[in-house]
DNA sequence: CACTTGACCTGTCCGC
DNA sequence: TGCGGACAGGTCAAGT
């Protein structure tokens, strides 16, 4: 999915597109995409004015007037595209756009808005979802309870970002940095670019890992998602913003899919390889 | 408990 | 211009 950049973006986004909007009708074309959408949260959603947008790791939250709360993770390729009253297309169409006229084959869910302007949820892969709860026990959901740290918290430490790996000893370092339990937001992206940053090798032992080593992937990691915020995320695939554009950062990026490219630090050719059953690119020279 | 692997879906790309 | 298989920003529930 989106990682943290991307939908940090999304929410900046929402927040200046929604806030103080109304809602009139909601709808959606799968059980799956939003389990709860009966008619009994109706009265939750219909008329409620939405107050404000927030993020958690990967998680988006969408606060009412009602005092109930929309729980959003948009997994591998959700969007969540606003448009206008004036448009049939996100709010951005037509450059740097990813998306058409709304809805279309991939909408799952429709939220109308008073105004007649219109926020869509669109994931062609079906793995995310939209979930309505009330807001006080939001905190208490195991997704929240159990997530780990914010990487981009002023307060956050290199000595906090290294403790946390403590309970994932005997994993490869790459495995424990996807983990949202260790620590919140980070995904294949970034971890392949923070990892390359530090110069340390993804298939390394979490417990082999120096304490100079983890605070190298410390400043990598916040420097390379605090990046990829200031450019709008990473559109590999489907990622679009909340007005349907796409992110630059992979305009920038230093190895994710860069495999058969000169390593930007050493030339040595960038090869791509399975780490945690996932794809994962590295310069063999530098991270060894 | 800690760790790894397959499943969830749809679409696209690559080799035959 | 078909067809099978691998693969894709992420988690989970199962296995060991």
């Amino acid at each position: 999915m989106p990682e943290l950049p991307e939908v940090e973006t999304i929410r900046r986004g929402l927040q200046e597109l929604i806030v103080g909007k109304i809602i009139k009708t909601v709808s959606s074309d799968t059980i799956k995409s939003f389990p709860n959408a009966k008619n009994d949260v109706n009265q939750f959603l219909i008329n409620a004015k939405i107050k404000s947008i927030r993020r958690r790791a990967k998680v988006l939250l969408i606060d009412l007037s009602t005092s109930y709360t929309l729980v959003i993770h948009l997994k591998m390729t959700g969007q969540l595209v606003f448009v206008s009253n004036k448009s049939r297309f996100g709010a951005g169409h037509p450059n740097d756009s990813l998306v058409g006229a709304l809805p279309d084959k991939s909408t799952r869910v429709t939220f109308d808005f008073t105004d007649d302007s219109h926020l869509f949820f669109n994931d062609q892969r079906k793995f995310g979802w939209v979930r309505l709860m009330s807001t006080v026990e939001v905190p208490n959901i195991d997704f929240m309870k159990k997530v780990g740290p914010e990487p981009l918290e002023a307060d956050f430490t290199a000595s906090d970002f290294a403790d946390r790996f403590k309970r994932r000893a005997k994993t490869t370092i790459k495995a424990a940095l996807l983990d949202q339990t260790v620590i919140a937001g980070i995904g294949n992206i970034y971890a392949d670019e923070s990892l390359w940053g530090a110069k340390i090798n993804p298939k390394r032992l979490v417990n082999t890992i120096t304490k100079a080593e983890f605070t190298r992937l410390y400043k990598e990691v916040r420097l390379v998602m605090n990046l990829s915020i200031e450019k709008g995320g990473s559109t590999n695939r489907n990622y679009v913003n909340a007005e349907g554009k796409k992110g630059s950062y992979m305009d920038f990026a230093r190895v994710f899919r860069r495999e058969g490219l000169a390593c930007l630090r050493c030339g040595t050719e960038i090869v791509k390889l399975k780490v945690a059953g996932r794809g994962t690119h590295i310069c063999p020279n530098c991270q060894r």
